[in-house]
DNA sequence: TTGTAGGCGTTATCAT
DNA sequence: ATGATAACGCCTACAA
């Protein structure tokens, strides 16, 4: 491999000239500057990323954590976020939480040890005061999809509040008032605060929260079944249900299929999360859009802002769910 | 931010002797690595990979290109490959190439200019000579569900015209004769072997192909539903569909339904891939499955065989499909 | 505008 | 078993 030193050679130049005509804007003749840029290509010289990190300390890398690789939301989120840095040359060093505590912490810390300018965290079992703690290290910290009190600048959220608000009036307004609900783990921000929406909208009308009426889900398509098993066993009766995600509301719609329940005739179901799939389940599912492919481009920019000297970025911080009117809602008025 | 040097310092040992404990199997007197690592411990060092890999020359990355970051279908290959690679200590640098011949050559220029010890290419656009050519060079290539003649150490390969035939021959096995068949782009390999295999499978059966009965799509939702609309445009008639993999089928699906067509009463209807939600789509689908994760671990084991020295891994490079009968196919004797 | 020289934090090759 | 010391390939004051 040729290195800066064969190139300055050929060209008759100072190492120096040569890693001046690499880093663009530094100011070079431009007749040294083809002399150079010839003698590159004639030696098919590319820089050695490594030695540039080692010597600018700068690696030009940016660590990302999702708590999955596969599954369609993830799928998303990370494709928002290369397509940006990749445009910008930086490249993406992915691993996985798995919602773990350990997993994640490691995770991290394995990010963290391979020098990446900036990480991106998806990440659920930590806590907020770890993370607190970790915004004061030397690497910056970007959060996706969790708001964390003081650290709102590297946030980047949902309002999932207004999103399980979304849901539940959507269901009232079409004369809804037994609804249940099946909500993801609780040590799931996410989860908390759809339900609190939720809560909130029932109340706003009236209408009790029903704890026969309400299951912990684990935002699979498992707990949408185990769910709807679990309240029909109940004996309450429904009209309508709401799943805190998508592959939720599926299990709990091919399950009510196998139980002789027509959705939504005789049982409304609205998701959240609006992924891929849920355009391709029997009846379409109504649920509540979660940008998050934009919030993967956002949280690129910030780093790219706040990282890479792209001052000129806007960021939005905070982002808003909204409803999708498909065929899973049934109007009883 | 402690180096090695200071650690030594405080050891009272050199610096060569302090890299020995850290790069394990070398050989230090229990003593001495003790006091080493109570330095270590002491100042809270942390071994800086970007020194260690420019002094060593590995970077203990692996880069990674998929098509697309999102799909059920790379999420789990690239979980599968993560995990592997994670568990050896080693990380992936993830790039996508989009189906398109200049940005795939791109992406793989890009991860082979970060010094990855070896690649894992998910590739449909390159041509077979550009990867034999591509394989010459200093990093290791490996393939993966694409096979190219004389580099079949480096491929890890789906049996696809296996596949096809195993789709047909279902069918057949419950009495259709009338088959129709939507493929993906005919650039793309998979496309093709499918395809293949399903005309083996109609010759064995005295059964003439169709060309009214046959449409390329795009390997997307949208290939299914103009798809079926094409080929009921035709005014041939057909009792079943083979989609060369799930999304055109759950395509299919949708716009049947809309068509007044019930399926798999008037259609039955064939997908391939088994991706997550064939299982949520109504009725749940038929198809082949595709081992992908299992082939993305298999990857990251041949990596971890030839170029990380792990001498005793055992390597399959051939995966085989198998037929996943649910609910979307007509017996029609 | 261009060149010199020191440094980035390790690993690796010799000695001892 | 341990220690000097030279790479590794590039960046960046500082000097010219």
């Amino acid at each position: 491999m040729a290195t800066i030193y064969d190139v300055s050679k050929l060209a008759g130049v100072s190492l120096a000239t040569v890693s001046r005509v690499t880093s663009k804007n530094a100011r070079v003749s431009d007749k040294t500057r083809q002399k150079v840029l010839d003698a590159m290509e004639d030696l098919g010289y590319r820089p050695n990323s490594i030695a540039q990190s080692l010597a600018s300390n700068r690696t030009n890398s940016v660590g990302i954590m999702v708590s999955e690789l596969h599954g369609p939301f993830f799928g998303l989120m990370m494709a928002g976020i290369e397509k940006e840095l990749r445009a910008a040359g930086k490249h993406v060093i992915i691993t996985t939480g798995h919602s773990d505590e350990n997993k994640e912490k490691d995770g991290i810390d394995f990010l963290i040890s391979r020098n990446c300018d900036a990480i991106i965290l998806h990440v659920e079992a930590v806590t907020d005061e770890y993370l607190i703690e970790l915004c004061k290290g030397k690497t910056p910290v970007y959060l996706m999809s969790r708001y964390v009190d003081g650290l709102d600048e590297n946030c980047i959220s949902l309002d999932n509040e207004l999103g399980g608000y979304l849901a539940t009036t959507a269901l009232i307004d079409k004369g809804h008032t037994d609804i249940a609900y099946i909500t993801g783990p609780q040590f799931k921000g996410d989860a908390r605060d759809r339900l609190t929406g939720h809560k909130r909208a029932l109340a706003e009308h009236d209408i009790l929260f029903n704890n026969d009426l309400y299951y912990i889900g684990d935002f699979r398509e498992t707990g949408g079944i185990e769910g709807i098993k679990y309240l029909i066993n109940n004996k309450k009766s429904f009209t309508a249900l709401i799943c805190a995600n998508d592959e939720m509301a599926a299990g709990a719609m091919i399950h009510a299929r196998e139980l002789g329940i027509t959705v939504p005739d005789d049982l409304s179901i609205i998701g959240f999360d609006n992924i891929i799939f849920s355009r391709y389940v029997f009846p379409k599912l109504t649920t509540i859009n979660n940008p998050i492919d934009e919030m993967g481009h956002m949280a690129a920019k910030l780093v790219l802002k706040n990282v890479y000297q792209h001052p000129d970025l806007l960021i939005k911080h905070s982002f808003e769910p909204s409803l999708i009117t498909r065929d899973s809602v049934f109007n009883l008025k």
